[in-house]
DNA sequence: TAAATTACATACCGTTCGTTTAGTATGAAT
DNA sequence: ATTCATACTAAACGAACGGTATGTAATTTA
């Protein structure tokens, strides 16, 4: 087999297992058998266990989540696309090829976070934009009067960008994807109808 | 010296260890180097690493954070005293005699839930409860006016809570207590602005 | 087609893991 | 004074850890 898919291989399938257990939970033995390959083999790919968990983070947790592009739509769209790309993702995460819980989620990244320093920079870098974003978006539909003009821009971005990341929170304890979603649909739109004229 | 002050000696060590690492880091001869005893000693009082682990989870993640008891409150007063609780919380995380990340706290309730599978149910109920109490304040609070009539009081109950979890995202990525924490008084704030009559 | 490189397997390295077993001071109770 | 449980030490257990050295079949290159 050619090396860059083996490589890609080797990573989706360790990705599985960083994912459901932990960092040090997964050890390069329990790798070799999920792969169907030797150890020696899998040092053949990666210089070591760090190096093979870097090359999964880069490649399963780097994928930017990018719900909105666009900065030149209303709030009210914006939060039907951030519901929907939610929804999106914890449907992959609970009933995609491998259904797990969103704690395993949070757990892998923490593992970035302690393992792969760079990480927890890009992910910070990652929130203060989409938080920029957002904030544009309700400046824009202030001006068009979409929402009241007395509220605070940043601190407006800030709550609405809060209630998407309670949302895992809640996924945390309840395991229910329909039921997470739908409360913070609720929980959006309540905001939305608070802001509104 | 006594057995029970012994234990706890060993599970306030334990804590600190399991609270920088994770569990799977964490090995006995790492406890028992931290303790001063040997391995023998630390397993003459507990059983099994699990066995330890679970005592240091009861011990010093079990504590209940109840920031209010009293239902009879305002709105405006519960925030306030949420502020004042999540500063004390962050406070003690940061500046307390470990100085460490609240990113190592998240690490140790996944480990918990992990490894201490009646914590995950714990949590959950507390949660529940703790959204109920806040229900029960926002109905009132309604009844005297202090608040707009015409929202939802299960949802904003469910929105003021997340936008305090909101505030430990922030922390993941920021590592300035002060910043979290006047963010999170800018969050509730604003909040309370809208629902305003 | 011969040489060189790649992609793996095999076998083993020293270390550390969680755990157990046997033994020893110590102090209270009989 | 003797018993007896308690609180510990010391040493070792097999298993598993991450990592490496060497060997070999297959593929590519010259």
């Amino acid at each position: 087999m050619k090396a860059s898919e083996t490589r890609n291989y080797i990573i989706d399938k360790s990705y599985c297992l960083f994912l459901c257990r932990s960092y040090e939970a997964v050890s390069i033995s329990d790798i070799s058998k999920a792969i169907g390959f030797t150890k020696g083999a899998l040092y053949h790919h990666f210089s070591s266990k760090q190096d093979l968990f870097k090359a999964v983070i880069d490649r399963h947790l780097d994928m930017r989540i990018k719900a909105v592009d666009d900065v030149n739509i209303t709030v009210r769209d914006y939060i039907e696309k951030v519901i929907e790309h939610s929804e999106s993702i914890v449907n992959h995460m609970m009933h995609g090829e491998l259904s797990t819980s969103p704690l395993n989620y949070f757990a892998l990244y923490i593992d970035a976070f302690r393992h792969y320093p760079k990480f927890i920079k890009a992910k910070g870098d990652f929130i203060q934009n989409e938080i920029g974003k957002l904030e544009k978006i309700i400046e824009h539909a202030i001006e068009v009067k979409e929402i009241r003009g007395d509220i605070d821009i940043k601190v407006t971005a800030t709550n609405i960008f809060s209630l998407s990341m309670g949302m895992v929170v809640d996924l945390l304890h309840t395991n229910s994807t329909e039921f997470a979603i739908s409360t913070l649909r609720s929980q959006l739109l309540e905001y939305y109808k608070l802001i509104k004229p």
